[in-house]
DNA sequence: AGAACCACCTGGCAGC
DNA sequence: TGCTGCCAGGTGGTTC
């Protein structure tokens, strides 16, 4: 379920086991993840320790002084703190082991995340080219504005776009978009200022109320059963297909969007 | 440069 | 009960 929200919350669930943490070992059970988990981390890893851990977009990056950490949730993956002695199931393919005696285990069912180790962050390629943070400072109406020029795209599948925004996922797109009152198939260059804007806007608050309600259920995310403190979320258009919409009740529309799902409200969203 | 499509992988669910 | 097909929160790569 990992959008910026869900990662951002893992990651201030995880800071308070980690950080200062000497790393006592690394154990790959699987390593065919979207791209090869490094083998040598068993080797690299032990003896360090984690000073700390940030976000950039949805991925996560540990601070292990000699290199960082690289870590995405991809579609399926969470982290959980557990003790390290706790039974590895099915799709638990990678530990990190600390001296605490927990570990912090990643479970990835499809698959589709990464563990990867860096010691140039600012280069490495899978985060050189990304976009703005959207809750940055930089990224507000004015920036959208820019970004949109030109561009014939939709704006949804714009507004998931890693390399001009990161961490909005399908999810949050869709919510946000309802927020703003913008149909989903406008093209982005089409977006004048007020409203580019306005989405701009509903970005953060989408955002930042998911992170909010997400941080209320914290204390869940230790433990060895279920889910890392995640959240159901309320949604207003996403998986709402033939509801009524909460603002004007017309029927909410599904359509097809870059092979996505794109759920939105033909009466206010114009 | 930008847009459309495919690929990676497993699990859950609807429909038959 | 069990099979089939479709769908799912992401994103890098290829093609035109």
């Amino acid at each position: 379920m990992p959008e910026l929200p869900e990662v951002e919350v893992t990651r201030r669930g995880l800071a308070p086991h980690l950080v200062g943490q000497r790393i006592e070992a690394a154990v790959v059970r699987h390593a065919g993840l979207r791209h090869p988990v490094p083998e040598n981390l068993r080797r690299i890893l032990p003896g360090l320790a984690v000073h700390g851990i940030v976000r950039r977009g949805k991925y996560l990056l540990l601070d292990c002084g000699a290199g960082w950490l690289l870590l995405h949730l991809g579609m399926s993956g969470s982290l959980r703190i557990v003790p390290a002695s706790t039974p590895a199931e099915k799709h638990d393919h990678f530990d990190l082991v600390l001296a605490s005696g927990n570990c912090m285990r990643l479970r990835d069912p499809r698959r589709f995340g990464a563990v990867l180790w860096t010691t140039e962050p600012e280069t490495h390629p899978l985060l050189a080219e990304l976009g703005v943070e959207p809750l940055d400072a930089a990224f507000g109406g004015d920036f959208l504005h820019r970004a949109t020029r030109g561009r014939r795209t939709a704006i949804k599948p714009l507004l998931m776009d890693s390399h001009v925004v990161v961490g909005i996922g399908n999810i949050y797109a869709n919510e946000a978009l309802f927020d703003a009152g913008i149909n989903p198939k406008t093209a982005a260059g089409r977006l004048g200022q007020t409203r580019c804007a306005r989405l701009a806007e509903a970005v953060k608050t989408t955002l930042a109320r998911a992170i909010a309600a997400g941080g209320s259920s914290l204390r869940d995310f230790v433990g060895s059963d279920g889910n890392p403190g995640y959240f159901q979320q309320q949604y207003r258009v996403y998986g709402r297909a033939g509801q009524a919409c909460p603002r004007c009740a017309a029927t909410i529309r599904q359509i097809r969007q870059g092979q996505r799902s794109t759920f939105y409200c033909p009466g206010c969203q114009k």
